[in-house]
DNA sequence: TCAACAAATGGATGAAATTGATTTGAAAAT
DNA sequence: ATTTTCAAATCAATTTCATCCATTTGTTGA
């Protein structure tokens, strides 16, 4: 992981088609010489996949939600097939605090987010925060931090 | 959009960096026919952009956080520039609940984190969760749904 | 029935990706 | 100091792919 490697990541980060004979011009190597480290850097898992985003909202989901679920430890068994198995859900945490579940999802109306909350209410209890508008799109790390960082 | 376009869609999510020519093998059209199409998608917005998904982790930003913030409207003209100018920020959406924005961020430290929360905590009051795990990482939301969809 | 338009096809051309052979360069070993 | 070794680069050749343009198809409305 030099360099190099470095600028490879964060150029594909922003742009996924870009072409490796693009990449090769910007990184001041060869194409072949990005197309093996872009193998390697496969290999390794730190590129994991390559996604396009979309418009949800012109696909008709425009419906948004953090859903925070407070699930027991017994029930975690049970809840990570079926988290996964709903098609709605682009994310889900475990993390600190009472409520122990981040999940992140999209619905074509609120009757149809209505009827998953009420559906996951038997691994326990929720709380629902649903999308007034977004600041900050789903947006790459910045791996060159110049300023406001930490 | 059609079938076509759908198909072009949700192949694409998956896997932003098919080539043109397998697009056209799985939609039974031709390859220009796909890179028409594809063009109409992007103009029209519904394709937004290609992202790489890296392995944060890999890269040395193991600490994953959910920091919610109460956020006084009078204060948002100054935080909405503030946040996006953050590298650490993936994400930060105004949603329904008490505390009015969900920001999701990567550090390499916990002391990163620390220092950012410090920072914004000139905007309001604060409350961060810290993912310990991740049953659903980042994926593209299911188009055509089959079954556990709402 | 016949424009008129949108969208697909097919072939040609130029661009890009891949493969294999060879070279370079830095680190470890003699 | 010289040699060995290995990773990673380049170069050249081949294959694959994207784009362009002319033509065709199919649908809608006069």
């Amino acid at each position: 992981m030099d360099e190099i490697d470095l600028k490879i990541v964060s150029t594909l980060q922003k742009d996924a088609r870009i072409s490796l004979k693009k990449l090769a011009d910007i990184c001041f190597i060869s194409a072949p010489a990005v197309s093996t480290r872009l193998t390697h850097l496969e290999e390794r898992g730190i590129i994991t996949n390559y996604q396009t985003q979309i418009d949800y909202k012109l696909l008709g989901y425009p419906i948004k939600a953090y859903v925070s679920l407070r699930l027991s430890p017994k029930d975690k068994e049970a809840f990570y097939p079926y988290i996964k198995s709903v098609g709605n859900v682009v994310a889900c945490d475990c993390v600190t605090g009472s409520y122990s579940q981040i999940i992140t999802c999209y619905f074509k109306t609120t009757k149809a987010l209505d009827n998953f909350i009420n559906d996951i209410q038997r691994f326990g209890e929720t709380k629902t925060q649903i999308v007034f508008s977004t600041s900050v799109e789903r947006r790459p790390l910045e791996l060159t931090p110049t300023e406001n960082y930490f």
